[in-house]
DNA sequence: AGCTAATGTTTTCCCTGTAAACATTGGGAG
DNA sequence: CTCCCAATGTTTACAGGGAAAACATTAGCT
């Protein structure tokens, strides 16, 4: 850590002689990562990463403790990722409940885009998230966006104030994780209906939301 | 199927020198369940079930095609089940809106008391659920469960009539779903507040589907 | 009694995770 | 500049697991 790190990237498996990859976490986690998606977690192999990567088959464990050790840094990359997203999603001179839904909106395309990183991110992969300090910390972050528009609401009276901020927070995440879920999984193109797949999403999110709203 | 097998049921790994098993299929899903949420779904291994089951280790692959089917088959049951206990919880006499809350908590109880096989039922394990039909099947079937009461609600004028039943109905399977994962995730234990864990939960769930209720 | 499909068994192969013991390197202290 | 150490990779080795193939046993119908 804190080394300038600039030797030769993208050295590749060919014969440059280096004996030190160099990059080696960063390079097992892209690999992991394009993997992922293709493959899930259980067909994710240290060995192949590490063959891929140009790399003896034990290398990875200087880097990760274990599988899990390199899914939870995966996880962790998620979340953070995740906050990005649903960060950039709010424009400014929305109104709260806007930034709400459109911050739902990003949460969700989020996890359709990568719906095995998302599912790894909660799925029963991660045992015990609060294992690992630095997934522990991610997920918090990418909590505190969806309090932090809550807060919001709340203050300006445009939200519900009955209620706790937080279970207003958990209500909007819920919300949001269902949707996502369900939508991975394809559920939402399950239901006997005509409405296109994004309108239903789209549909949902807004419904759910409604419920939030201070009674005029 | 469709035999009458009365031979001996729990003969366990002793010496009663019968060549057939008679049970195997349900005995190694009785005991892949049993594993299933102490170990995960990757610490299970049909070498290990075939062994307990005192019977060789490829005999499994006489009921499920390999081990994927296997967890197919539990995620099945697990929908199965979840059926019968959203069901269940309604009592006749219920008002609609009640009956929708009260199926909703025996669905998330459901998977809080089997968190690993509710993570399986939509989880990455499977990897694409409509693979297999008697999974889909199931599924469908808990979908159902639902969709009943909503349309209820919906003729009744107790729920919000301006959207499509379908989209209410998935919507109120995102809220029940989203509560369940986050909760088996310990993600309402996570959030800084003393209101207590369940409270926590019922509170989410009712402000969740307030937001579905017809406006006076 | 005898055939056939269903069910179990043996054997075998290759892959994976992971622990030890060893090799190589770069960078800082003297 | 030299020497040593900590970080990083390598070799070797072991204990499993998933799955295919060929073989054995049984139950039940004809």
């Amino acid at each position: 850590m804190s080394v300038s790190n600039e030797q030769e990237l993208s050295a590749e498996a060919s014969g440059s002689g280096t004996y030190h990859h160099g990059n080696l976490r960063e390079t097992l986690l892209e690999l992991a990562r394009k993997h992922l998606e293709d493959s899930g977690p259980d067909k994710l192999s240290l060995r192949a990463l590490a063959r891929e990567a140009g790399v003896s088959q034990t290398a990875p464990y200087r880097h990760f403790a274990d599988k899990q050790g390199l899914l939870a840094a995966l996880a962790a990359q998620g979340y953070l990722e995740l906050t990005r997203l649903t960060l950039a999603a709010q424009k400014a001179g929305m109104e709260t409940a806007e930034r709400l839904f459109t911050a739902g909106l990003a949460y969700i395309r989020f996890a359709s885009d990568h719906p095995a990183l998302y599912k790894l991110m909660f799925g029963p992969v991660i045992g015990q998230p609060m294992q690992f300090p630095e997934l522990k910390r991610a997920g918090e972050l990418s909590f505190q966006v969806i309090l932090d528009i809550v807060r919001d609401g709340v203050r300006e009276g445009t939200f519900d104030s009955n209620s706790p901020e937080e279970l207003i927070a958990m209500t909007c995440w819920s919300t949001v994780h269902g949707i996502s879920s369900l939508s991975i999984d394809g559920m939402f193109g399950c239901v006997d209906t005509n409405i296109p797949d994004t309108t239903l999403i789209e549909g949902t999110l807004r419904l759910s939301l409604q419920g939030l709203l201070a009674r005029t």
